[in-house]
DNA sequence: GTTTGCGTCTCATATAATGGGACACTAATC
DNA sequence: GATTAGTGTCCCATTATATGAGACGCAAAC
């Protein structure tokens, strides 16, 4: 009969083993009560994915994600020199704000966590590298999908996308000034206050400038 | 007919294509050269891989690993709260000895690095995030295998598992005392002298001890 | 002993992947 | 303009492939 058009083949099924132990380690019973595969089919493909190293098992028999993973999301990653050459400047940014800091790009409808590191204090916001968030809500989504420049080259939100949580973002822009990404600052509206631009806004805004330097994107300077 | 034995399956040719695609991006017709697919059927498992997000498409339509492949591989980094407890260790190992240093844990019968960071001299050793090594040569190799305490705690290898370059490496172990990961320094003989144990072995024992304490494996200090 | 849970494996069935080849399109080359 | 060579994409008859209920072996719990 025909092909696979939407979520039926082995390959859709295996995607769906890796995700369900991306949240964590899981035993075949556990895997087949999450997935909804028959025991064998859950089976079969956790064994076959292990073969192929992108699935281990712990020292209870439990399956986990593997070592594979590993190297391909090192890759995945330096596909973005821009995540490296933000590194830096994004260390900078937390330490100058205190507060957790990101550097996001959009992938299709959506917008994706490409570099991240996560405020010190005890109460802060986490967005995890490789995140998903939407392109409709937060100060990065607008950053994103605004192609023109803005008051002081920033954007809050505030409770946007998260009751509780407020940002500033930047554009960071590529030779022919086209948006290719976005830094945030984010953190709980208590700290940030209702204006988190006018306290952080210059900050973000360097700090894209060094970025679009540091990787070679525009002239040099901020 | 039966059940995939050996790599004909659709799942064994999806991982073909991630593999292709870790070494660098590839249009159709590369992608079709080196996984020796028939076109259409890389086609349509490429395009399989991107509605999963573990493929994507730059700006010229080539294919390269996507964005999910960043927030799996996370995953799969937590899943070693070693390699998290090892950071400072490793980072304060490398300003002291100046070489490249790496965390490596058992995988099956290779080893598998962790966690890694470079050296920062101009010529140095490379050994990238998730890559696989043999159990068969290497100081952290040996570590690996030999259950038993060793003259001063660490073991040294010269030009043993690629020429030109020497390691030590000290064992971590857990509160049972088995070892369950090794941490190396490696860099080129010319540097590290032909006794590297005797230079960096003091070094290596103590990151060792610290990444111990530091993951709660052992009771506390050095 | 019996039961209940586990992971693993088999094998007849039919479903889902296959891939040669058609198609549309663009960029050189004649 | 016409031709050739190169892309990526899509179709669909064929059959090789995944499927999954159920059997099996093994522990642990009752």
């Amino acid at each position: 009969m025909g092909n696979t058009i939407g979520g039926v083949g082995v390959l859709d099924k295996a995607v769906d083993v890796l995700d369900a132990l991306e949240a964590r380690p899981l035993s075949l019973a556990e895997l087949v009560a999450v997935t909804g595969l028959p025991r064998a089919t859950a089976h079969r493909l956790a064994t076959a994915l292990e073969r192929h190293g992108l699935v281990r098992r712990d020292s209870d028999g439990r399956f986990m994600l593997g070592t594979r993973l590993l190297s391909l999301g090192q890759a995945a990653a330096d596909a973005w020199p821009l995540a490296t050459a933000a590194a830096s400047a994004l260390a900078s940014l937390r330490e100058k704000t205190g507060e957790s800091v990101q550097l996001f790009v959009r992938d299709g409808e959506e917008r994706v966590c490409i570099a991240a590191l996560q405020s010190l204090h005890g109460l802060r916001t986490i967005v995890p590298l490789g995140a998903r968030l939407p392109l409709s809500a937060g100060s990065a989504a607008r950053v994103l999908t605004s192609a023109d420049q803005t008051a002081g080259g920033w954007i809050e939100s505030v409770g946007e996308r998260e009751a509780g949580v407020a940002s500033v973002s930047a554009p960071v822009r590529d030779a022919s000034g086209r948006v290719i990404a976005a830094v945030s600052v984010s953190g709980p509206i208590e700290r940030t206050s209702r204006q988190p631009g006018k306290r952080y806004g210059s900050y973000v805004v360097h700090a894209a400038k060094e970025i679009e330097s540091e990787a070679g994107l525009r002239g040099v300077d901020a």
